[in-house]
RNA sequence: GGAGAGGUGGCCGAGUCUGGCUAAAGGCGCGGCACUCGAAAUGCCGUGUUCCCGCGAGGGGACCGUGGGUUCGAAUCCCACCCUCUCCGCCA
């Protein structure tokens, strides 16, 4: 695939790219010596270029003496000799283009001027809170408790299928998660705007690539190795790649997307974190929402975004706290993120269950996605963000958490009730 | 899995046998103009992407699925790969 990444932005700019780069704690690259490649790389591609405009030439007036029925012997040794220039030139011309292409790729997303500086969560700003935090008369249960003992929930089980950070869900807990599914899509689609879609869960390199989730996260991701397909980690892959190399047309945008789909994480560097319950695993389910819009929209798209996501809080009626995240916890493609956590009363603390997140061209330039303004406008990238709305699994700890009672079952939120026949509990 | 057909511009579709005058006919769509009270119909004109140099005017390179090869020269010939479609088989 070829890649478009601008280049001349790191040529106008490089000292803002440098300074969201030590921001971000994303050093690899020296873009000095990048820029000082790419001088190098443009001065041999004008003579590699004049060298075949010399040869097309020579080539034509061949041509033409032959249909003239003249002999050409002397220009086609002279277009042999342009020819082994043009050959020695072309390797060099490559290897820089292959230092260039390969620096690039490994260049982070410049971060909004809005994000705070800082290397980890502790330099988080929190936006709001939402909601009350439940307050028990009794000592509230980790949700894997809860669920071991109204037998809906057994990770021995999903051992034995798949090994370890797996769950087999049952009964009232399986079917949750079809309501989830159900009460997401039906707001995300019925009242927000998203028209759903039900996408390949198997994505190839170039879509994971067009995302941004390879080369940086390879580690993270499952691989089917005989296929050269990956297990998409999160619908966005599947959504954001819809469009790759197309031009849209102005009129179009936004276009905003909603799928559900399950999502698939090595989470390779995350050994020894939440083991237990349904917060950390291979396999979990998500209602992603994606929105392709105009550049200078996106910021505005973004807060619209967090709202989405938490509208399906507000209608669980589960407490929640909305965070932006500071440069160090902006990842590699995104240039603003925001999480919402969800209170989960068995950590004392509020544990992720969504992330919004603007990745401005970052994504469509990777993904070639383009739009025209005008009928003869030069075409320019859309931007791309994209957001839990939400996280099913998790969802589903801090339903139990926070509506349990003191006789170890669970009181529905009343908007679930309906996927349940109208029972407001789950009691096993 | 077996057999066959095919991948050309926003879309459809010629060109490939017989390599050069082909960024590529024609049509559709789109934009503009004319005709009209207005519209339809009709007519005329214009309509690819990308990179490099240049303030600009402009000049040049690349691109006909992808990657190699043959050749002075490749959409066109050769090789490999990918993808799509049709039929048959198998399968949830």
């Amino acid at each position: 695939m070829s890649i478009l990444l601008d280049i001349n932005f790191i040529r106008e700019r490089p000292d803002k790219v440098k300074d969201s780069m030590r921001k971000k704690g994303e050093e690899e690259i020296d873009i000095d010596e990048l820029l000082q490649r790419d001088s190098h790389w443009r001065r041999l591609l004008q003579k590699l270029e004049s060298l075949r405009a010399e040869r097309n030439e020579k080539s034509k007036e061949i041509g033409q003496r032959k249909r003239e029925g003249m002999e050409a012997d002397d220009l086609i040794e002279e277009v042999r000799l342009v020819n082994e220039e043009i050959d020695s030139l072309e390797g060099n011309v490559r290897e820089l283009e292959g230092y260039i292409e390969e620096a690039m790729i490994n260049i982070p997303n410049v971060l909004h001027s809005d994000v705070p500086f800082g290397e980890d969560e502790e330099a988080n700003v929190e936006v709001r809170r939402v909601g009350e935090k439940p307050s028990f008369s009794f000592e509230p249960k980790a949700h894997w408790d809860i669920g071991a003992e109204l037998g809906i929930l057994d990770t021995e089980q999903a051992a034995k299928i798949a090994g370890s950070r797996f769950n087999v869900l049952k009964d009232d807990a399986a079917r949750m998660v079809r309501a989830l599914i159900n009460l997401m899509l039906d707001i995300q689609v019925g009242k927000n705007g998203y028209r759903e879609i039900y996408p390949p869960f198997l994505a190839n390199r170039d879509s994971m690539i067009g995302t941004g989730q390879l080369p940086k996260f390879a580690s993270d991701v499952f691989l089917i190795e005989k296929f050269d397909y990956f297990l998409i980690p999160t619908a966005e892959v599947p959504l954001t790649n819809l469009y790759r190399d197309e031009i849209l047309r102005a009129d179009d945008l936004p276009m905003k997307f909603a799928a559900y789909t399950p999502c698939f994480r090595a989470e390779a560097g995350a050994a020894g974190r939440d083991t237990r319950g349904l917060i950390r695993r291979h396999q979990f389910d998500k209602v992603e929402l994606v929105q392709y819009c105009l550049p200078e929209e996106s910021y505005d798209v973004l807060e619209e975004m967090v709202s989405h996501a938490e509208s399906i809080l507000q209608a669980l009626d589960l407490p929640y706290r909305v965070v932006l995240m500071c440069s160090g916890d902006t990842g590699f493609p995104q240039t603003k993120k925001y999480d919402l956590d969800v209170w989960m009363p068995s950590y004392n603390e509020y544990v992720e269950i969504s992330s919004v997140s603007n990745f401005s061209d970052f994504q469509a330039r990777r993904s070639n996605i383009r739009f025209r303004r005008e009928k003869d406008g030069r075409p320019e990238f859309v931007h791309t963000l994209n957001g839990s709305g939400l996280a099913i699994s998790r969802t589903i700890a801090a339903i139990f958490e926070n509506c349990q009672t003191e006789d170890g079952t669970v009181e529905l939120p009343a908007s679930l009730q309906p996927y349940f026949e109208g029972r407001r509990l789950i009691d096993g």
